[in-house]
RNA sequence: GCUGCUGUAGCUCAGAGGUAGAGCACUCCCUUGGUAAGGGAGAGGUCGAGAGUUCAAUUCUCUCCAGCAGCACCA
């Protein structure tokens, strides 16, 4: 006999070869009917699996977390096998299960239609209402070979061959379709369940690597019951409702035209946000010693072959050749431009550390298939900035970066704050004294912070490693904004040196640093975060001034004038309609504050306020209005609290 | 860039081998109305671009451009 130790500390004795399956039935029937799938020893097992000797085992029943990746590696088997029996001689890659669901990936002369979608869910469905069980079969690595050599399935021979050799090679069955896997899976087809959708094909490269063939791709969305399935499902359409591509256009924000593609037209209210960020980040960087200069948008190759993009990133420049054959790029960075201006006369260790920024423009061009939105695009600008230190202030600067930039997205209302910090790769520049004194640097910034961060150790750039920082939009969606940089190379490249109080011409060490990143895609983000809903600092048109009667616009236009001469953006709005009607619509404008006039607020010099996402109303004074707004539109972190 | 899909009025979309339609938005008129759509009239389109087939193409075919989804890419 066998001991089994049970979570609650209860042991059970079996005879050797029981499964969890025995052992189920043995405690309870009922207990035997919902577990699905158990963990032997702390790894997830089959439940047919033979228990050789003592264990700890633990029963999972379908509604467990842990057997939700289950049901959706089970359902890409149930796809496969679908496709294979309606498109006879498809051949099958992987099919993994994935956050939110599953894919499928097939190789067949023509591709799949989203039409295909419903009829092979239909399919899906009979397989699994079938309860066919999941058995599975450990093969020598030849009988594997013959099979899938004669099932005419070149992939699965070639994850085959990535087997290391010694592991087992498993298939998993269920009725006469089987798989090349590792499992474990569920009971039976059954187990699958209902809850899950077909959401859409796509091509996909084989491995991942763009040098291989395209495969068709089959995604599907899966949960363990029907109400989280609808629940996704209606995440998924209010993800889409905030969307800052329709967002912007409802908003008139900006928009994109075909002569452009990738490169924004902004708005007037746009542009108003766009320059509130500027405005503010402006700020904050005077505030921590920066000083801000500007670059052409258009040099010589010599500089770009100087800098070392000429020959590395040609291919994402815009080129430019003039009447007299002379070759120009417009920048892709702002760095060149800034070695530049750092070059102009002698430095000294005394004006170090010196801190360049600049809200330039730089112009990549992005694979056309990478282009979404304000998220990725062409043109853009970033909130650059470049600081030259010596070696002993490098750690204080790589602090106060991090300082800076996490309360800054703390006031833009970004809590969830990834960090990452990728380490020297294979392939690089400097000295390992170099290396280790910046990935210091950076470490202890982080740490002196208190920030966790992840390693990506191998992943940093050939001239210095560099932390990321990523943020998740409301979809869930990570966004890597913020960058800082350590770069070794383009201060030799340049020459670039300071002078030390031992009279010594030294290079500098040199950071590169985004907060921001691109203004645009910041942008981008902050919409889709809001909702549009943004706050009253930041949004473009802060009031609307509405008239009810006519009688009421020339109090109207005195509101309009009082409170934009305290600061604020405002419009009026003296159409001939119906305050319902106005209020309406500019609630479908996510103004934030709607000011109503009518003929009893004229007389008594008053407006009654309606804020964005109430339908309350309040009439109080003009004065007492002003300040109250002028209060609440103050940036965060510069105002104790808002009182509106 | 790759695979698939899409492109008709400012927006959302319908339509058919014989040169186009709805709703909303827009303009004008009536209405001066108290918090999410008052009524009437009108204007608006080289049907993404180019080529081909056809008596005839916005519709069919091809090429290109752009967008969308995914993949790859992302200093």
């Amino acid at each position: 006999m066998i001991q089994v130790r049970l979570p609650d500390g209860a042991t059970r004795a079996l005879s050797p070869s029981s499964t969890p399956a025995d052992l189920a039935k043995a405690i309870s029937p009922s207990l035997a009917k919902r577990t699905v799938v158990a963990v032997i020893d702390g790894q997830l097992k089959d439940l047919s699996t033979p228990l050789l000797e003592d264990a700890e085992v633990e029963l999972v029943s379908r509604d467990d977390p842990r057997a939700l990746e289950l049901i959706r590696h089970d359902l890409a088997h149930i796809l496969a096998e679908a496709v294979q029996a309606l498109w006879p001689g498809t051949q099958t890659a992987i099919g993994p299960a994935i956050e939110h669901g599953f894919y499928y990936d097939f190789d067949l002369d023509v591709p799949f239609t989203p039409e295909d979608l419903p009829v092979i869910e239909k399919k899906m469905r009979e397989i699994i209402a079938k309860r066919t069980p999941f058995t599975s079969e450990t093969w020598s690595r030849d009988q594997a070979r013959a099979h899938f050599e004669a099932a005419g399935e070149p992939y699965k021979l070639a994850l085959l061959d990535a087997i290391p050799e010694g592991e087992p090679v498993t298939v998993y069955r269920q009725g006469d379709w089987l798989d090349l896997c590792r499992g474990p899976h569920l009971r039976h087809t059954g187990d699958a369940g209902a809850a899950f959708k077909l959401t859409r094909v796509a091509g996909a490269y084989w491995r991942g690597d763009a040098k291989n063939k395209m495969l068709s791709r089959i995604y599907g969305v899966a949960f363990a019951d029907k109400k989280t399935l609808d629940e996704h499902l209606t995440m998924m359409a209010e993800a889409e409702k905030r969307d800052h591509r329709r967002l912007g256009r409802e908003m008139d924000l900006f928009h994109f035209e075909e002569v452009a593609p990738g490169s924004v037209f902004w708005h007037p209210k746009g542009w108003r946000l766009f320059q509130t960020l500027i405005g503010y980040m402006r700020g904050r960087q005077e505030a921590a010693g920066y000083v801000e200069v500007n670059s052409p948008d258009i040099m010589d190759r010599a500089l770009w072959e100087t800098s070392g993009h000429w020959q590395n990133y040609r291919a994402n420049m815009f080129l430019t050749k003039t009447e007299d054959e002379r070759d120009f790029a417009l920048k892709p960075m702002n760095c060149p431009g800034h070695m530049l201006i750092y070059g102009q006369g002698t430095k000294s260790y005394r004006d170090l550390p010196l801190k360049l920024a600049e809200f330039g423009k730089v112009h990549r061009y992005e694979p056309s298939g990478a282009l979404h939105g304000l998220l990725r695009v062409r043109s853009f600008t970033q909130d650059d900035a470049h600081i030259y230190c010596t070696p002993e202030q490098l750690t204080e600067e790589c602090l106060k970066v991090n300082d800076l930039v996490l309360s800054i997205y703390r006031d833009f209302g970004f809590e969830d704050v990834r960090i990452k910090l990728s380490t020297r790769p294979e392939n690089r520049i400097g000295s390992e004294e170099s290396w280790d004194r910046s990935e210091d640097a950076l470490r202890t910034a982080l740490e002196t912070a208190g920030h966790a961060y992840t390693l990506f150790e191998g992943e940093g750039a050939f001239y210095g490693p560099k932390l990321e920082y990523v943020l998740r939009d409301a979809i869930g969606r990570d966004w890597q904004c913020g960058t800082l940089q350590v770069d070794f190379n383009l201060p030799e490249r340049f020459g670039t040196t300071y002078v030390a109080a031992s009279g010594d011409k030294l290079p500098p060490v040199m950071l590169h640093r985004a907060l921001f990143g691109s203004l645009e895609r910041f942008t981008g983000i902050l919409v889709e975060h809001h909702a549009g809903h943004l706050p009253l600092w930041l949004a473009p048109v802060q009031a609307v001034v509405a008239t009810i009667t006519q009688a009421a616009d020339p109090w109207a236009a005195e509101v309009a004038t009082s409170l934009s001469a305290a600061g604020l953006r405002v419009e009026t709005d003296l159409r001939n309609e119906k305050i319902g009607y106005k209020v309406r619509e500019h609630a479908l404008k996510k103004i934030p504050v709607q000011i109503a006039l009518g003929a009893r607020e004229a007389e008594n010099r008053t407006v009654t306020i309606r804020l964005h996402g109430s339908d309350k109303t309040e009439t109080l004074s003009l004065e007492d209005a002003t300040t109250s707004l002028v209060q609440a539109s103050r940036p965060p972190s510069t105002t104790i609290a808002s009182c509106i």
